[in-house]
DNA sequence: TCTGGGGTCCTCACCCTC
DNA sequence: TCTGGAGGGTGAGGACCC
């Protein structure tokens, strides 16, 4: 263990939420909760008003609005969330090279390798600093954990929460962590915590009192070591910069369970090409690939195929993923499809041809079956481009940044000719008027949207009322929540024009 | 009117090879 | 030639994290 406490841990409080209200004056010092607004959208986030209505992450969204029915419940913006995250990530790359994102709004840093800080006092300034630059250069409130592993600086970020500062001092850390629940360390989770408590250990404390021969006993060997050394305040584990990525997946829940086998499989085929096209953007290629399915009944299941070599060709996965549907039964319905790739490399091994040989072969097998009596013959490759414009349900989820250009909404199939696509505007989202300027979507329906016009450091704005398919609304991109504006805008602070 | 998406890591079972 | 154990690869599932 490091004698100085200069591993720090920094988390932004309810980020998407705290963005949200910083981006929207209006909702400052207001309940504001972010996910994903379709019937099984969950909670992403929650400001700390919502919290006091004990609104929390990962609750399902419908749930949160029973709770908290005068909060605003907008879709999440990643790509503005990206862009404060890599503000704030450039930041502490300042006090060290040894940064680990651990993602959009958390991450250790090193400050000893940077040589920021050497003891107590030197990290304690460094943090403080830090928090303020932060608020400087973003507007938001970041909290910060000090401490002489990466185990106790989350902790003490935790504590610190929120808006805050904690440094756990060395040689307190058993007595700090002792009376803490087990559910404080990180890896126990609800299963484990339950296991625990079954036990009759319910804190830190007793757990380091159960001894690492229980422990294991009871969680197994890795598991056991593991939670034995972080009771005592025991991590070694360096601060890593770089870390490759094992794994590259999408996956989409929809609106309505999916009952028709041909859907399901233009379906995968969509989730295959999608997750090439992560692949790729990743620069990486893959030899296993995954496919995920879970059922009407909430039951996950997973069928892998490992070729004989990498790949990123969409040919190659669209053919893995239908020969791995083929083993699944789906009757009953699917709520969720997935497609992943694992064993990443960063190459592609040039063996195409031969997993092209081997799928081809298995389609023919398949086809055969199918004309032997049913219909379960391999979807022909191109069958994805179909899935776009006839799928039907729609990603419930929150992923992806909103808007009508962006993320438009799948439609239940029909045998009536398409009609013109109504343009959906989705709460939270960005727009633009050709007359009252910037501003985002307060709601929606009937015909009619809502916006708001106001902008970062703006006061809280007015709102109008148009039709949806108002020529003069378009949606647009976020803001920047400090600083410079783009040519032709108001600066942030200026307040919104307004007439009448 | 429950329960997202994108990951990582671990365990266990099974098969194959040596 | 048969048998058994060790160990690696693969596949599946669970737990956890943000």
């Amino acid at each position: 263990m490091r004698a100085a406490p200069t591993i720090l841990h920094l988390d932004m409080d309810a980020f998407y939420a705290s963005v949200e209200q910083a981006s929207k004056p209006s909702l400052r010092g207001k309940a504001v909760i972010v996910g994903g607004l379709g019937p099984r959208g969950v909670v992403a986030t929650a400001s700390y008003e919502a919290r006091r209505f004990g609104v929390h992450s990962a609750m399902p969204m419908a749930q949160a609005r029973r709770l908290c029915p005068n909060g605003a419940c907008l879709i999440p913006r990643f790509s503005l969330y990206r862009a404060v995250s890599d503000v704030v990530m450039a930041l502490l790359r300042e006090l060290s090279p040894l940064v680990e994102p651990l993602s959009l709004d958390e991450a250790f840093v090193d400050l000893e390798a940077g040589g920021t800080a050497f003891d107590a006092e030197s990290a304690l300034e460094t943090g403080q600093r830090l928090r303020a630059d932060i608020l400087a250069a973003t507007g938001l409130n970041a909290s910060v954990g000090l401490a002489g592993s990466k185990m106790l600086a989350k902790v003490a970020s935790e504590e610190a929460k929120p808006d805050g500062l904690l440094l756990i001092e060395p040689g307190t850390e058993r007595a700090l962590l002792a009376p803490m629940s087990v559910r404080t360390l990180p890896g126990v989770g609800p299963a484990t915590g339950e296991h625990l408590r079954r036990a009759g250990i319910t804190t830190v404390g007793e757990l380091a009192e159960a001894g690492e021969d229980e422990l294991v006993r009871m969680v197994g060997r890795s598991h056991g070591v593991g939670l034995y050394r972080m009771a005592l305040g025991l991590d070694d584990r360096p601060v890593v910069a770089e870390r490759d990525a094992k794994s590259v997946s999408v996956e989409d829940t929809f609106d309505v369970d999916l009952h028709d086998r041909v859907r399901i499989r233009n379906e995968v085929q969509r989730l295959a090409d999608r997750c090439v096209h992560r692949l790729r953007d990743s620069g990486h290629s893959g030899r296993t690939i995954v496919l995920k399915v879970r059922r009407y009944d909430f039951s996950t299941l997973t069928r892998s195929e490992t070729l004989r070599g990498p790949t990123d060709d969409p040919a190659v996965v669209r053919e893995a993923a239908a020969r791995l549907l083929e083993a699944v039964d789906t009757t009953g319905g699917v709520r969720l499809l997935g497609v992943g790739v694992t064993g990443l490399a960063d190459y592609t091994q040039e063996d195409l041809f031969a997993q092209s040989m081997a799928a081809e072969a298995a389609a023919e097998a398949a086809a055969e079956a199918a004309s032997a009596g049913e219909g379960g013959a391999v979807e022909p490759a191109g069958a994805a481009e179909a899935a776009g414009t006839g799928g039907a349900g729609g990603s419930g989820g929150p992923a992806g940044p909103g808007g009508p250009a962006e993320a438009p909404e799948r439609a239940e199939p029909s045998d009536e000719p398409e009609p013109a696509r109504e343009r959906r505007w989705a709460a939270g989202s960005d727009v633009r008027h050709a007359v009252y300027g910037p501003g985002w979507v307060q709601g929606s329906g009937v015909g009619r949207v809502t916006v708001r016009f106001e902008r970062p450091g703006s006061p809280p704005g007015r709102v109008r009322t148009f039709r949806v398919d108002d020529p003069e609304l378009e949606p647009s991109d976020p803001l920047p929540l400090v600083g410079e504006p783009a040519a032709g805008e108001p600066a942030a602070g200026e307040p919104v024009p307004e007439e009448g």
